[in-house]
DNA sequence: TTGTAAGCGTTATCAT
DNA sequence: ATGATAACGCTTACAA
């Protein structure tokens, strides 16, 4: 192979049309119209274009076409350097959807909680992306006004709660996925059917627990059965499970609105020396890694078709101007693992990776 | 505040010049060499450019400079979308790193584990990054062999195996941080300390058992004690703590080559009724979410100056064209939780985030 | 079917 | 101290 024509690193589509003895055009023709170019000469272009490892530079055609290809995502940083559970499969999500939608991920962060909006202006104005998407927007979250009143493009993972007129989101069912968590429970036997939520106030939160409380009632339990709340957080939902799993007894179960949360009944399970899945049953939220490691049953969520949508949104709003005419609900997946396998006690299972 | 001069969005530097009554040059000075602009009108350029919120536009300054500005992160994903434990940290100190580095992080991406290099090539030829940064590498990772074949410009977190010779590295130094958890657990008066790590054979791996092998010694401990070693696998952790429990016993402690090593050790020791820090001492390694949920004492991996360094790596590489003459070692530091803490039995402790 | 020209926004170089 | 010129790589419109 031929050492690079111009400078010393990656070929240009000068260098292309050089090798090829054809014009710059002709080159870009062969890449974008196809059609315009001869049969033969098309294959020589291309020939050379394999040869020389030539692709359009992004910087060239951003300028040019007036479009960074990028898309912004901000990493919320809780506290240390961590991400909530939900944001690292988002992202790989998102990272390796872009690819199909011509674009690519550029991550952004600040250290406090502060100057948020800053970073987004900072990305926004030296036209470093195209457009956001961004998730976890609570109650007088700023972003969503923000964005809107610059007429910035972005889609929401998750429904924007102060905004319900916003219609470019995309969002997981929670209803549905709880309520499917307790039919599988009764599927697999268990009796009487608690749930571990959230503090109430919450738009996804109270929307899984109500899904656990019309599946319960479906199946005919009386009074819905035991209820607790706590916040996102081991050592408080291990205090809030206690009074459930005492309430459900040896042959219950307990759905649970997040992964963390079920895990503190999996905890005060063992710590009484009970058997998650054989003696009283657990299902978490989320799909995450947590529930994995603990091989804890969880309603996953769908972050490859999420991220996928919330990219065609924004490029359509790039192309079209206009934002979709409705939100996009999707069905999360039921997970089955051994915390509601009541037959073996199967101590240490494992899993495929 | 008048609507954009040019267009319908972000200003131009030609929108500036014209405001502020100068020709573009001078608000590029003004930027970028402020001492060769009289000082009123460098006051009245930048009055223009707070009112229009201009910033140079990334794709032309790339065009232009002949640089991205930007460096790419590749998002292994373990089976599902899940990160590793240490990447999510790393890639968000990368993330809050890159702007006091004049760049930008680029996530990418790949569903299946085989064409990982391939991504790396579509980056590159489209001059979407200058530059990579890499971790995780195992021994017969193709990746170092291929970054230095091409002279691109790439820093790896973690030593690399397969070549000694290559500099541009920043690590942890996992014996010194053992060897200080270690100590650590001695100064809390736990007697007995065993070791569960990996399988031998890791650079990684090795040096932290080192470290408690080393520590255990100084401090009179006996045939170094009981140890163990498996896979990172919370189940196989748990069958692996299982003997190394019963050896130290009661007010003997554990150091783990990993936090989720630890996790299985505290698991068994909550099976058994035991009190993780009360009854045995537990340490972990890595300082990640995990260790935080389950209030595990880890030694913590400095990933902000590794992210730091790493950045300062590459763009040396950038603008010297020459690495580092050698590697550079970080210390990591020792998160005390309550998994070591022997007076209290402190059983929901909790923690500011 | 192919080539020519212009411009996207920026900045280094060179005049003034 | 400021301004004009050119070039970075690419693509759309237009001319041959």
């Amino acid at each position: 192979m031929a050492t690079m024509p111009s400078g010393h690193g990656r070929a240009t589509i000068l260098d292309v049309a050089r090798a090829a003895q054809v014009s710059r055009q002709t080159v870009s023709n062969a890449l974008k119209h196809p059609e315009r170019v001869r049969p033969d000469t098309l294959e020589r272009v291309h020939a050379e274009i394999d040869r020389l490892d030539y692709r359009p530079s992004t910087a060239a055609t951003s300028l040019r076409g007036q479009r960074a290809g990028a898309v912004g995502m901000e990493l919320t940083g809780l506290g240390a350097h961590a991400l909530s559970d939900a944001l690292a499969p988002f992202l790989v999500s998102l990272t390796i959807a872009a690819p199909e939608h011509d674009c690519h991920i550029v991550t952004f962060g600040s250290d406090g909680p502060d100057p948020t909006l800053q970073r987004y202006r900072e990305m926004w104005r030296s036209r470093l992306v195209d457009a956001f998407v961004i998730m976890d927007t609570h109650h007088g979250d700023p972003r969503p006004a923000w964005l809107l009143e610059r007429d910035i493009p972005f889609a929401s993972f998750g429904r924007v709660w102060d905004d319900p007129s916003f219609t470019s989101w995309a969002d997981v069912d929670g209803r549905n996925g709880v309520a499917g968590a307790v039919d599988h429970l009764v599927s697999q036997g268990y009796s009487r059917i608690g749930y571990l939520g959230w503090p109430q106030g919450s738009l996804v939160g109270d929307e899984r627990r109500n899904g656990w409380a019309e599946a319960v009632t479906r199946h005919g339990q009386t009074h819905q059965g035991p209820e607790g709340n706590t916040i996102q957080d081991l050592a408080k939902a291990m205090a809030a499970a206690e009074p459930l799993v005492d309430d459900v007894g040896i042959g219950g179960a307990i759905a649970c609105a997040s992964d963390v949360l079920a895990l503190g009944v999996t905890q005060v399970l063992l710590r009484r020396g009970l058997v998650p899945g054989r003696d009283v049953g657990v299902v978490g939220f989320d799909g995450s890694e947590t529930a994995r490691t603990h091989d804890l049953t969880s309603v996953a969520q769908p972050y490859r078709s999420i991220a996928s949508q919330l990219l065609t949104q924004v490029h359509n709003q790039l192309t079209t101007q206009r934002r979709p005419d409705h939100g996009l609900m999707f069905e999360p997946t039921l997970l089955p693992r051994a915390s509601t396998l009541r037959q073996s006690s199967a101590p240490h299972p494992q899993e495929k990776s």
